[in-house]
DNA sequence: TACTATACGGAACAAATGTTCCATTTAGAA
DNA sequence: TTCTAAATGGAACATTTGTTCCGTATAGTA
């Protein structure tokens, strides 16, 4: 009798895995009986065996297949806008203020809707946040006593501050973490998400 | 005489552009149609007109829809391993040390291939990388003068230290950046790579 | 060596893709 | 209202997809 190829199976394997981790698309049956050298319907038929076999998945008819390397990607990814410089007054999150984006995959980031921001000035920088760091927003419009937010205040300006309320007064104060700097207080403030992340240069 | 349908086209960009942002894949032809309630037919000319317009590109035959916003996003992607605790001896990519993947796109990272590792202890700490970070390391073999690398050292176990050359003794120095840690000298370090980024999290 | 179970490759297949053609409908102008 | 150019939708088309079938080649065993 033969014996199955099992070496070919780790190839097409390595093939499957290469092309997608280079250019996240999936080859089809026929790219990888090219590639390994066998037919297609042969492939076809190593795509079943190896299936059966737990080394991966197919979901429907086409481009479906699905490796448990892919699969370690893919779960709960999230498309994270970077965004830079905030044209005055417009949304944050406005096309033109995104400078490229930041795929966040697994455990990393949690649940939620997020976004990067790249902080300016040095008001925060008694919390570690310096300028030019990406700092990582979750979308939200509350936030808790003592965390770091993005808010929108009066002239449209976005700025990046810790978070009080005053009980008494009923208003609300920002915080820089700067002792250069004093305290901001506004009736309202829009805001935009709270900080979990900082992406920091390591200057070399 | 009629006019062109602006409003569709811009329901079918984003349609597209939702698609791509959500699953990472392209809708097909009929998809779009059914989508913004149209033919087949109607939605493969809309395409064309589109293409013509320079609002997307189509490459070959199937699957072949791209978008500005999509360049951008794919603009120089990188999918980027991250490492947590690393297995005694193995290599630091091995598929068991991967906990996850970031994809980085534009111009955030530069040339070169990256991973992430989870730091660990306390001794970076003067360098603002505490334990529990992800440190983003470009994967090379030499380093720089006073660049903090990732060194394989002889008992196979991989630290994070600042990298100095001592021309007279010609070993190699790592050195901590902590006062409490003394430095280490080696004759030979197997460099992995030099850190580049690091990501914190916020305490809230 | 001879035998047999198995793997293989080529052709045929149904399903799905994007495109094209053409008759019909529609919106705007006269 | 009538007319006309343009947009639409349905059907037909060539192409590509993945799968299945079947005869052949192959590797391992007796």
């Amino acid at each position: 009798m033969r014996t199955k190829n099992e070496s070919l199976m780790s190839a097409i394997l390595d093939y499957i895995n290469g092309r997608f981790f280079e250019t996240q698309d999936v080859p089809t049956v026929q790219e990888i009986a090219d590639e390994v050298g066998i037919a297609k319907s042969s492939a076809s038929r190593y795509l079943s065996e190896m299936e059966s076999r737990g080394m991966l998945r197919r979901s429907g008819a086409f481009y479906g297949i699905e490796t448990t390397k892919m699969s370690k990607y893919m779960r709960g990814v999230c498309i994270m806008p970077m965004v830079g410089e905030i044209a005055c007054g417009t949304p944050i999150l406005a096309e033109e203020n995104i400078e490229s984006y930041l795929t966040v995959s697994g455990e990393f980031l949690g649940q939620g809707e997020f976004f990067a921001l790249r902080a300016h000035g040095d008001s925060m920088i008694g919390a570690g946040i310096n300028d030019g760091d990406y700092v990582v927003i979750r979308r939200q419009s509350t936030a808790n006593e003592g965390q770091i937010v993005v808010a929108m205040v009066d002239d449209g300006e976005c700025t990046l501050k810790r978070y009080y309320t005053d009980e008494k007064n009923k208003r609300i104060r920002l915080h820089p973490e700067n002792a250069s700097m004093e305290d901001m207080y506004f009736d309202e403030v829009e805001i935009q998400g709270v900080a979990v992340k900082v992406i920091k240069n390591i200057d070399a």
